[in-house]
DNA sequence: ATTTCATGTAACACATAAAGTTACATGAAA
DNA sequence: TTTCATGTAACTTTATGTGTTACATGAAAT
């Protein structure tokens, strides 16, 4: 099955326009991830629908976080990309006539849920302040390592 | 996301298998399935490599349960079946260069890593006699219900 | 005003993987 | 030797994430 990696490079992206604190264009932002500007818009647009972040046009423009990083879960943007399925694997009909499908579907689907819910439950918990201190952690440590520091990514 | 429906209809497949009793053709499976006989040989391929199921050309051929309900987990299966993905969710890139990066991968790795646990583990501990049992206990609910009973699905 | 820069969006092409289909070889029983 | 069933290759179909091109819209700089 392939992945879905939109999470996964939604945050990313975030975390940089965080970090620069100044409107990044779609094309400092792709690339970021190594992708095109049109994939960055695409993605984006849900997030500004949902009020996560700003665009602007024209000089100076191009996007700003709307909102302060400890007031974003993963799962505000798990939702705003428009809650892509969690789980890679599916029952093969829902509302079956079959009892023996009724069946299977009651054992996978206990399964189901239960996942769904650890994850929704863990992205419900997790904000992205705590993604950006663990990336402070990390440049701490390399910067101990080498003497130099960049903190431009 | 497409989901991946291959454990659910091979759980499908293996209880028909037991409730039959006697060898049972690709056809007819694939009939339970509402697919194509094809299907059946190619998906069953794996469980056959894995002895939980036996098959038989020619005349009186088909399809037989090699272990007993009891002795086959729905991980056996999926082991079987070559362990597909269980997240539809992934990474953008293992072991990325980028700090901001390796913040978020480990981040959701590692909810990841703990949906992933936790479905693992109830596979393993699911044997397809609990399925079974349920599905009786559908059949004689049902069979409270209707006074007629037919046994065959 | 005009140019430049940036987003907004449609309309494609591309890649991957599950699922379905056709065709035919292999082998076992009637 | 005919019939039935699996074994398997090769192809098509379908769905979806991803990538690309093209162009309209609008805002700032000149």
């Amino acid at each position: 099955m392939k992945q879905d990696s939109r999470l996964s490079a939604t945050l990313h992206v975030l975390l940089h326009m965080a970090d620069r604190g100044a409107p990044m264009t779609s094309e400092e932002l792709a690339a970021c991830l190594g992708t095109n500007p049109v994939v960055i818009r695409r993605t984006m647009a849900g997030l500004r629908e949902t009020g996560l972040v700003r665009s602007e046009k024209g000089h100076g423009g191009g996007w700003t976080l709307a909102r302060a990083l400890d007031t974003i879960t993963l799962g505000d943007v798990h939702r705003a990309l428009g809650e892509p399925a969690l789980l890679a694997l599916g029952h093969r009909s829902e509302n079956p006539q079959c009892l023996v499908e009724q069946a299977v579907n009651a054992a996978l689907g206990e399964a189901f849920v239960e996942a769904e819910a650890l994850l929704a439950n863990r992205f419900d918990r997790v904000r992205l302040s705590d993604l950006a201190a663990d990336f402070s952690r990390r440049f701490d440590e390399r910067r101990q390592i080498h003497a130099k520091h960049d903190h431009t990514l």
